[in-house]
DNA sequence: CAGATGCTTTAGTTATAACTAAAATGATGC
DNA sequence: GCATCATTTTAGTTATAACTAAAGCATCTG
C-alpha cells in the first residue's frame, strides 16, 4: 500500500487501538503484557482489538511457546506513524487518552467484585 | 493545535466527511452544492456532517444571502491534509469510496418513490 | 406579507463498535 | 492424559454514528 487508506484511518481513530500501538511501538510485547497495561478492560477486549490491528496489517505477531508477541509495523504506518508519535509527545496526552477511552466505551460495565464490607454497619 | 488530535482523526475516519472535505478542498461550495454532489443521501444528512466538520474546526463557513459557503481549513489539517490529497490520487479512489460509503451506512433506507407501475400485470 | 428557497434541527431507525463473561483452543509440564 | 497457562473466540449488551422524514428558521421576491 502506497499511503494511508480507509482501513488504516478507521483503525487509528480508536484511542484504545492507538494506545496498543504505542505499547508495541518500540519493542514487541506479549498479549498478556499489553492487557495488563490496560487494567480498565478485560483480556478478551484487548485480544479483539489486537485482532483488528492484525487484520488491518498494522502489527506483526510472533508466537513463542504459550505467548504471542506483538509489534507495530512502523514502516507500514508511514506518515500516520509520525502523526501518532507526535500525539504521544503532547504533555496532556495521558489526560486526553483517559477521557477518550471513557467516551468511547461500549457494552456492559464489569461486574464489581463484592466489596470487602468488613464489619458492615449494623 | 500543533498536530492531529483525536477529534480530527475521528472526523476524517468517515468516508462521507472525507468526501465533503474533498469537494471543498480547493474552492468554497454552498451546502446545497455539496448535497447535490452526493445524491445517495438527503440534504439533512449532509448538513449534519457539515456540522461535525464545523465543530471539529476543519471547515470555514461564510454566510451570504440564503447560502452557506463551506471551505476546508487546509492549513489546520496539515499532515492529515497531505494524506487525504494522496488518497484522492489513487486510481481506485472512486471505487473504494463507494464501497466504504455503502459499508458505513446506517439508519433507515429512503422510502422508494411509488414505482411507475404502468399497465400493472392483470 | 405570502410563498419559495436554502439550510438546519429534531425525533426516530438501524447497524455496528466496544465492551462483558464465559467457553474454547492450544501449548507446556508432570 | 490432565492440569495449567496464555490467548482467542463466542454470545450477548450498550451507546452511538449515520442515516431518514419532517418540521423549523431565515432570507429573498413579488
Amino acid at each position: 500500500m502506497q499511503f494511508a487508506d480507509h482501513a488504516t484511518l478507521a483503525v487509528i481513530a480508536s484511542p484504545r487501538r492507538r494506545e496498543i500501538l504505542r505499547l508495541v511501538w518500540t519493542e514487541e510485547r506479549s498479549a498478556g503484557d499489553i492487557a495488563r497495561a490496560m487494567p480498565d478492560v478485560t483480556f478478551g477486549a484487548v485480544s479483539l482489538q489486537l485482532r483488528a490491528l492484525r487484520e488491518a496489517g498494522l502489527v506483526d505477531v510472533r508466537a513463542h511457546q504459550r505467548h504471542r508477541f506483538y509489534r507495530a509495523k512502523r514502516k507500514t504506518l508511514g506518515a500516520v506513524g509520525v502523526m501518532l508519535e507526535h500525539m504521544w509527545t503532547d504533555a496532556l496526552w495521558s489526560l486526553k487518552l483517559a477521557a477518550e477511552l471513557e467516551a468511547s466505551r461500549r457494552g456492559p460495565r464489569p461486574i464489581p467484585p463484592t466489596p470487602a464490607r468488613r464489619r458492615s454497619a449494623k
